[in-house]
DNA sequence: CTACAAATAGCACGATCGGTCGTTCTTTTT
DNA sequence: AAAAAGAACGACCGATCGTGCTATTTGTAG
């Protein structure tokens, strides 16, 4: 193969900023709606300089949500592994998806809510790709369901995959009615929905 | 005024074949997403005379969710306003709406769970229209759930709006869910949740 | 049966889409 | 300092977008 094919520092800036705007716009007008030249004129570069970041508008689709996953990551998913304890961490995690919605991270509220709803019964590696992302955070929350009621300390009898739904569930519309209305109120019922069935 | 203006009878049907056609592909490519041309190939008729129905698309898009919002409300809203009894009633419009996901009225799923995901951030016409119906949905909801825990059977302490939200949250993703995995399994887990909070 | 309006088709428009090209500028390596 | 490679640019491609305009067909009222 030839050489490194190394980037450049203003490569790697030029990308980092492309990719960011991309996962912001994305969750407002979709993945898919988001055209290469809106996108190269919020950026302020050429429509041509920024496709050569991307062989295809694929790629920068599935590029934009590797950056949109880390950055769930970092918010949501690490913090809450930092408990020990499982009703800890179980908590942490719902509220943490609460607050990250609440401080508006994407301008369209949670980046995967936004592009699963839009690729959800569409072919091709783009929805591939989110279905397994969202496969992996459901596996994630009814783990931790499980670990949470095997310590005999939450009040419900429910088995651990019907309270992952539940507290997705809440998570969910919180995020789609706060997007919607801009109200906080449906974070409150949200959250009380979490404190209902994980008492301190 | 010029005397009657009547449509013809074929002129109808064609009209009724583009709606009915327009709210299916709606809740798979959006309501954005769906192009005048793809649309006309699909229903068998020429573009511009799909076009010479509407205005504009703005005004097909608006005329679509007109058609949505007839088969919603004779499926799911009437047939529980049957019910005398509210948590009778409260009961079907749930379940009713689990239904009408279940036998996939749309192949994208709920055509306002759809639309609104697409439109929840935009401006104009359409997202006034379909904000409007949600805050009735979401009105409707409440109120009957304010009847409901009139009667003292319901056994929760939680102000009408709360049980709103959760019965809500739990219809919400259900159909997400099961629009993304075809698993009835989701469907369930939202019967389950409404029966815990609305038992016979 | 005739007349007229509604319905549909054909055609073309300007704009924008994703994508390719050759070229120039700039950073990095040698 | 020279050479190599990455980054960005403007021009351009064919296709498709929404949207008009005009002509032709077709259902229906008098």
């Amino acid at each position: 193969m030839p050489p490194s094919t190394r980037p450049r520092s203003d490569g790697i800036r030029s990308r980092n900023a492309i990719l960011d705007a991309a996962a912001k716009l994305a969750t407002v007008v979709g993945l898919d709606g988001l055209s290469i030249g809106v996108l190269a004129e919020h950026v302020g570069i050429s429509k041509s300089g920024l496709y050569a970041h991307f062989g295809s508008k694929e790629e920068l689709q599935l590029a934009t949500i590797d950056v949109a996953f880390a950055i769930y990551e970092r918010d949501i998913v690490r913090p809450a592994l930092a408990h020990a304890d499982p009703v800890a961490r179980l908590r942490a995690v719902c509220e943490n998806f609460v607050s990250y919605v609440e401080r508006d991270s994407f301008p369209g509220g949670c980046f995967f809510a936004s592009t699963l709803a839009e690729f959800d019964t569409r072919k091709g590696a783009v929805h591939d790709r989110l279905l397994l992302l969202q496969s992996d955070w459901l596996r994630g929350l009814q783990d931790m369901c499980t670990a949470a009621l095997a310590t005999g300390r939450i009040p419900s009898q429910e088995e651990p995959d019907q309270l992952a739904f539940e507290l997705n569930a809440a998570l969910h519309l919180a995020n789609d009615m706060y997007v919607l209305y801009r109200d906080p109120i449906f974070l409150t019922r949200a959250r009380h929905s979490i404190k209902t069935r994980l008492p301190e």
